[in-house]
DNA sequence: TTAGGGTTAG
């Protein structure tokens, strides 16, 4: 922990109050602690499916005047109460039954599909605004294009942009920042320029749309060059914060700290945006210096930084100095009981410092677990143990209603693979695509190798490497060469060496035991093979490290 | 009345 960090934290965070706390979340002294407890909790979110709780009465009940039917002003103003609070469906049926319906009631129901993160029932919706005759405008196709980044729909940009030319829409600032955005999410650097060029007006906002994008894209030099030849004037604290999230996106971190010191004016998102690079970047003590100097500048923390520099104690496995982080989200009176963000980051800091007591106790007491809440408490166990336990978990979530996604697999199976459980883990390789349609990525591969490799079935996990979809990472062989090792297996360790020697990323640890398990075998003319290429790969044995102190 | 150039968890 780097001088300084220690004393300003306690001086800042400590009260009787504060430590009070963090010794009931050891002490185990909140009022969930078992699972059974948490099966007895009701569902997070409702279940209900239909309409049954949503028709017009029932609106009418929520507010003071019923809107008259032509009165579609008052209508899109109660679907944007609806939407905002109230499950979805219920908005739905609302804006079903409205009487009279304009293109800003399609904008606010796309609005709820957007936020829910539903981009299947936003391309749904488009396809019945253009049957019903309704023409969209910049906040259909922005919210639009937006719904689509990282996803599926993304190739749909292109075709979006011909309907905006159509529509006579490309000067538009908000349509061409989407399309903007659009353009870089699929990866069209010419495009995005052309949009760019086609504004007639280029307010600061779509500079800075050039500017990430091109950092989304990778091309930094470029983005310096737009950010060098954008008017001084325009130039605000967003453009730097652009320009610093660039640099972190493309793990350029000393360039993201310069910008940071040049910068004039900074504010939340720009700490929360370094701070948060820092971590991305594994500089888990940079990120805490920067926390105890945005402290000292005068800034008051809040919820982004909180669960930043909780990942940062996370990362670092520094559970005294997360408990005191812990101690002033307390003393400051954030209400984190009611911020899923923090909690989880309490949950995932515990748990990756060790503490999974403590961190099941913060995940029982989370009021709106999310996927990644029940992520969080289900990977501690499935690092610290028992194995058995992060599989009860996983079955309270699927009861609690919460489906599981990518990485809820990748914690089961290593909680297999660390519990030695081989056949629940083939068991939950082969629900995750045919009972939740979700489709193993190479993590999962990388899983199921080790969990048959460390069985000593390693016969069956050379099977499985065979008949990937994908190409094996270094992580897959990594996994299975140790495995290899473990079993001092020869005629499994070259097949392994022939894959590792065809990665374009040679990793030290694969190639130290490579010589491990040949040394074993006394192959020494293929150890001193070995040595050679790891010298003209430039691959040095990693120094051996340790948590204990031994001073 | 719709969203909106930059920030958080698994």
């Amino acid at each position: 922990m780097p001088r300084g960090v220690m004393p300003i934290l306690q001086a800042l965070c400590l009260s009787a109050r504060a430590l009070i706390m963090c010794k009931m979340v050891r002490n185990k002294a909140f009022p969930f602690t078992s699972i059974a407890s948490i099966r007895a909790l009701p569902p997070t979110a409702p279940l209900k499916s239909g309409l049954q709780n949503t028709n017009l009465e029932d609106a009418h009940e929520a507010f003071d005047r019923v809107p008259t039917p032509g009165d579609v002003f008052s209508w899109n103003k109660l679907l944007r109460d609806y939407v905002r609070n109230r499950p979805l469906h219920q908005a739905r049926g609302l804006f079903d039954e409205m009487p009279l319906k304009d293109v800003v009631s399609w904008n606010t129901m796309l609005s709820g599909y957007y936020r829910a993160k539903r981009p299947e029932d936003v391309y749904g919706c488009l396809g019945e605004l253009g049957r019903c005759g309704v023409l969209p405008n910049a906040y259909t196709i922005s919210m639009a294009i937006s719904s689509f980044l990282d996803t599926r729909f993304k190739i749909l940009v292109p075709q979006i942009h011909g309907r905006i030319v159509c529509l006579g829409m490309v000067s538009d600032v908000i349509v061409g920042s989407a399309l903007m955005k659009g353009y870089a999410n699929v990866g069209n650097p010419l495009a995005l320029e052309r949009v760019f060029d086609d504004l007639s007006v280029k307010p600061a906002s779509s500079w800075n749309a050039l500017v990430s994008g091109y950092m989304e894209m990778g091309h930094v030099e470029k983005a310096e060059r737009i950010f060098h030849l954008m008017p001084e004037s325009q130039k605000d604290v967003v453009s730097w914060t652009c320009l610093l999230c660039g640099y972190v996106r493309n793990k350029r971190i000393d360039e993201a700290r310069s910008v940071f010191d040049r910068m004039s004016v900074r504010d939340v998102f720009s700490w929360t945006a370094m701070m948060n690079g820092y971590v991305r970047n594994e500089k888990h003590e940079d990120a805490l210096k920067l926390f105890v100097l945005m402290i000292k500048s005068g800034s008051r923390p809040n919820v982004f930084h909180y669960s930043c520099v909780l990942s940062a104690c996370a990362g670092a496995s520094s559970l005294v100095v997360g408990q005191q982080v812990h101690s002033s989200i307390i003393k400051c009176g954030i209400p984190e009981s009611d911020d899923v963000v923090v909690m989880t980051s309490l949950v995932d800091m515990y748990a990756n410092c060790g503490e999974i007591d403590a961190a099941f106790c913060i995940f029982a007491n989370i009021q709106n677990k999310n996927i990644a809440s029940w992520n969080a408490v289900m990977g501690g166990y499935a690092w610290h143990g028992p194995g058995e336990k992060a599989i009860e978990i996983f079955e309270s979530m699927v009861e609690n209603g919460t489906k599981p996604d990518p990485i809820t697999f990748i914690n089961l199976l290593s909680a297999c693979v660390h519990g030695g459980l081989v056949e629940e883990g083939a068991k939950f390789f082969d629900c995750m695509k045919t009972k939740y349609g979700i489709q193993p990525e190479v993590e999962h591969y990388a899983c199921m190798v080790d969990l048959y490799g460390k069985a000593g079935q390693l016969e069956k996990a050379k099977k499985l490497i065979e008949e990937m979809p994908m190409e094996p990472d270094v992580v897959v062989w990594g996994a299975f060469i140790g495995d290899c090792t473990m079993h001092s297996n020869l005629e499994f360790g070259e097949f392994a060496e022939k894959g590792i020697r065809r990665l374009k990323e040679h990793h030290p640890a694969s190639y130290t035991m490579l010589l491990k398990i040949h040394g074993e075998n006394g192959s020494w003319g293929r150890v001193l093979n070995l040595k050679r290429l790891m010298r003209k790969w430039h691959v040095r044995k990693q120094i051996a490290a340790s948590w204990l102190d031994t001073s």
